[in-house]
DNA sequence: CCGTATCCGATCCGATACTG
DNA sequence: CAGTATCGGATCGGATACGG
């Protein structure tokens, strides 16, 4: 991607930095701990090694996300969050992620919740009540 | 837009919530009230009718932005946060917009903030020391 | 395992014209 | 002031093949 050098207002930049499809996807998977690209791969449904690699430079040119690699073989790179800008982000993601939950449970999508692990049953009831409430 | 019904992740959703161009703006512009949408346009440079009227459909549709039509003539019609939800996902808009203001910082790009009154220049300064710290 | 290049359909978004 | 409809270029993103 072309970063432009004529941002006048940051929240340009931040959609920049989220638009595409794999960007969040990819921040919240690097969140604990750094990854192979292979990993990735394999973790993210349905993304593809070209997008990946495409949406992790823009990552990278971010300032969200750091790349390492390591000499010699077996060839071995990893991508991590960066420890501030990345990291804030993160924080970001997270509450947005809960405004998607938040959407799931009104539309009564909490089977793929419970799942798929991101909630225990519980806490889907808990919740549900909460956005009754609120 | 069409919401589909097979999200199966929430990032899914969060995805489609913040895509498009003018959706973060849109969403801090109304932050501070509702607004009617001669408003909104004339404070969003550079947007058309139509993309803001197809963004805020898909906001109401998500649960952020709700809509208030006032009878008779003059029309008049209130857009405005929810306010569980939306102001949820005003949190994360500043977070992110933090997170902007950071990189420009970091590219040099002060005059664009402090011209448009995002920071002074105090906070310019007290901002770049402390990137530079952390 | 890691990364690059190309092709091509899908979608996004801006311009513009028109209605209540 | 508020909202709808259409058209066309730009961009995005998936498939696929190739190279270090």
């Amino acid at each position: 991607m072309k970063i432009r050098d004529d941002y006048t207002c940051p929240l340009e930049i931040v959609h920049d930095i989220i638009k595409g499809k794999w960007k969040t996807i990819i921040l919240y998977q690097l969140k604990d701990g750094p990854k192979g690209l292979a990993e990735l791969e394999r973790e993210i449904a349905g993304i593809t090694q070209k997008m990946l690699l495409e949406q992790l430079k823009e990552l990278i040119e971010f300032g969200l996300v750091e790349k390492k690699s390591f000499e010699g073989y077996p060839l071995r790179v990893e991508y991590s969050i960066t420890p501030r800008r990345g990291r804030k982000m993160i924080e970001a993601i997270t509450i947005m992620q809960k405004v998607g939950v938040d959407y799931m449970l009104e539309k009564g999508m909490t089977d793929a919740l419970i799942s798929k692990g991101i909630l225990s049953e519980d806490e889907v009831c808990k919740l549900v009540k909460e956005a009754s409430n609120g």
